[in-house]
RNA sequence: GGAUGGGUGGCAGAGCGGUUUAAUGCACCGGUCUUGAAAACCGGAGUAGUCGUAAGGCUACCGGGGGUUCGAAUCCCUCCCCAUCCGCCA
């Protein structure tokens, strides 16, 4: 969420952000609210002043007066609660119109309407291939080897689901493992969360939990929602507290499962483990000052390629256009994997994900920090990025790995995890 | 899940309907004293919003929300959390 002082003060500039964004907000609206509730909280500020200068006097005043300082009060009281009902009417129009306006957006980033805006700026180290066979997709691997159960996962959870077995499991640990211990030696610090948060820790990342495109599963009854990302719960993990500047940045690598409904994404390519309602992420996230965001954005951009490089994948790097930024991101990188599987000879497909929003998550969750001797505090900046997302960094591995005769090439660096350099 | 006791400023801890602008102690910052330090003494200090060029006002905040009252940290309701005990359980 903007600061409503920032807004009123440069409508100009949050309004042709918005046309960038391509969000449709009426800033303007928003701009005379906000200053009708200013005034309405200053009377009702004024009516509860002299209520209480009544209040503090009946006390010494002579019985029989009591009476009448009584209704006086009384009657301050009523146009106090009067000019409060007002307030609190305009305080929540304006916060549900707030909540619909994007973050400011980085002067570089691309401008546009969609991803095909997206502007290239990097490729990591490991080239695409070039298969002397047809190479087959992640399905007919999974297949082969009995990796992955598409149609269990149907029969106990519905489509989207799947069980993981034999060598994917190993995968999929070693992955995790071999992240989790990268991001560790370099100064994170490693978190297992909730898969649940409460409604109003969702809100403050930014997600819309009970809406009709909604992308989150909602426990029935209950204000607890699965989380579609551990940055909702790494980041609600300071929810309401202040930091100490000097504990800055303060580094997190969680794991979490992911859940998402996918509405709406039916008949988009997601063949496979593409688009699933369940995964497992390694995901990183950070609060920092306002003069240590972009440097942290820039470092975890090249822990992910660094991770990518690592597990020797093709892929590159997308500084992402305004009108795909959605709500929280002031700039967001995704680095893209080669997929030869995808498509028809093989496509790029998103794995990571690395957003700088800086205080718009912050200013709605109230996580701010403090600076040793000075008067005050600040509200924190907040990133995060993906260092894996299991299901989408399989299919990238076991794509690219593949041998003619079907069998997978183990990444040098998940040996160990795995215990053995070759699938089949 | 049941029973009981609790949630007050950075921490400890009083207050349980109106001189509370939340006592007091510790910690913290500044000053006096001292060659320097300690001790002692004096003073200061929270967060947020809002008004004002400023100095400085004003308003809110004693776990969250609601209620009673002219007035609530204090009384009532409700939810959350913590502690201890019991039950159950990976």
């Amino acid at each position: 969420m903007l600061d409503r002082k920032y807004v009123v003060e440069n409508a100009e500039a949050v309004k042709s952000n918005c046309l960038q964004r391509g969000a449709s907000a009426d800033i303007d609206r928003i701009v005379a609210l906000e200053l009708q509730r200013r005034a309405k909280l200053a009377e009702a500020e004024e009516w509860n002043r002299q209520a209480n200068a009544v209040s503090a006097q009946i006390g010494k005043v002579p019985a029989q007066e009591r009476e009448e300082f009584k209704e006086k009060g009384r009657l301050l009281r009523a146009h106090k609660e009067q000019s409060q009902k007002d307030h609190d009417a305009l305080d929540r129009e304006i916060d549900s119109l707030l909540s619909r306006v994007p973050n400011m957006t980085h002067p570089s980033a691309p401008i546009g309407n969609d991803d095909h805006a997206n502007l290239e700026i990097a490729r990591g180290t490991t080239p695409i291939p070039t298969f002397d066979f047809k190479p087959k997709d992640h399905l007919e691997l999974g297949a082969i080897h009995d990796m992955i159960d598409f149609e269990a996962g149907a029969r106990v959870a519905g489509a989207g689901f799947y069980f993981l077995k034999r060598d994917a499991v190993l995968l999929d640990l070693a992955l995790q493992q071999f992240s989790l211990s990268l991001l560790i030696r370099k100064g994170f610090v490693p978190i297992t969360t909730p898969d649940v948060a409460s409604t109003d820790i969702l809100h403050g990342i930014g997600f819309i939990p009970r809406g009709p495109e909604t992308q989150i599963y909602s426990i029935e009854n209950t204000e607890l929602n699965l989380v579609a990302t551990a940055e909702i719960t790494l980041g609600g993990m300071y929810h309401n507290q202040v930091l100490e500047a000097e504990e800055l940045p303060l580094k997190l690598v969680g794991i979490s499962h992911c859940f998402r409904t996918e509405a709406g994404a039916a008949g988009r390519a997601s063949r496979g483990l593409y688009r699933v309602h369940q995964f497992t992420k390694v995901e990183m996230f950070a609060f920092t000052t306002p003069d240590q965001s972009s440097s942290v954005h820039e470092e975890i951009r090249a822990i992910e390629c660094e991770i990518f490089d690592a597990l020797e994948i093709p892929y590159r790097v997308v500084d992402t256009a305004t009108g795909d930024l959605g709500g929280p991101a002031y700039r967001k990188y995704d680095l893209e994997a080669w997929m030869p599987g995808r498509g028809n000879g093989g496509e790029w497909g998103e794995v990571t994900s690395t957003s700088n929003c800086t205080d718009y998550q912050a200013r709605r969750l109230n996580i701010r920090y403090r600076v040793k001797g000075e008067k005050g505090t600040h509200y924190a900046h907040t990133l995060n990025g993906t260092a894996v997302a299991i299901s989408r960094a399989l299919i990238a591995l076991m794509e690219n790995h593949q041998l003619a005769d079907g069998s997978i090439k183990i990444p040098k660096v998940l040996v160990p995890w795995v215990g053995k350099d070759r699938i089949g």
